[in-house]
DNA sequence: TTATCTATAGCAAATAATTGCAATAGCAAG
DNA sequence: CTTGCTATTGCAATTATTTGCTATAGATAA
């Protein structure tokens, strides 16, 4: 009914509760084009709902970012979240100056993954990792 | 007398200027073996002058970061800074379970830099960069 | 020295995100 | 359908960080 029973089944046989908070949530994520920042996230879900509090929301994408559901980005200093696109997976570039944000295949960090694992032991969780930086736009409209 | 004149001198012929809280913050995280928190830093501040505002010491932290003496790393939900060690530069990994932080070449990622700036024009500040993941010891204690 | 310019500090308030706790409500079992 | 267990919510308070404004005080030059 509402395209999650998959992740539905998963969640309940795992031990966790779907509730209409929680799915809110997910159908709010799930249906943007881009990420979306938690307070729009807030603002979308208290439409659907009498009210919903927004510490709840927070859990929730939390709770969803663990299970892979979503995808954290780190804008300016706001979380923003995206559904976590298994077909397209990638990582964010994000610059300082404009918050611009570029998406990266992951290729250019697969090796760089395997040995952090084969050297350390060291998973990196590649999946929700923000690379901050200057794009080129705003290091030419930079005088120096 | 306190081992941060060019530093001082620098600033100054920028057009900044080096105040006692400014030096004092320096100080203390120069004098740090490790990293250190922000309210450690604060802490510490106040013992030197009567007064030192929080936001002061926020403001200084990246204010030097800004100028790539001190570099920031992201633990837990928590900021903490080092000095920039130029002699022996460094990224961070922080375990997202146990906080741990280890230290690792930038030979892991001078190729990935490179390829950014070649291909897409993006400087990533990897300096700055704390790259999140679960370390050996907590992947061998989770069961599953 | 003294005057001047303006970067910086203190302060208070705002913003972002997290957390503890008691009440509620999923959901599995009977 | 009812019951019981406990995950999750709402709520309030807390923590972490940032920001706007005004007064202060570095630094340069007269």
């Amino acid at each position: 009914m509402s395209g999650h029973e998959p992740a539905v089944d998963m969640l309940r046989s795992q031990g966790y509760r779907m509730t209409p908070q929680r799915l809110s949530v997910l159908d709010i994520v799930a249906s943007q084009r881009d990420h979306i920042g938690v307070d729009e996230v807030w603002d979308l879900a208290r439409k659907q709902h009498p009210y919903v509090d927004l510490a709840t929301v927070y859990r929730t994408l939390q709770f969803l970012k663990r299970l892979g559901v979503v995808t954290e980005v780190l804008i300016g200093n706001k979380l923003h979240f995206e559904l976590t696109d298994r077909h397209n997976p990638h990582h964010h570039l994000v610059c300082s100056s404009c918050d611009s944000v570029f998406t990266l295949s992951p290729d250019y960090l697969s090796e760089f993954s395997r040995q952090m694992v084969e050297e350390f032991g060291f998973v990196p969780d590649l999946e929700n990792l923000t690379i901050g930086g200057r794009c080129l736009t705003c290091l030419q409209s930079e005088q120096s």
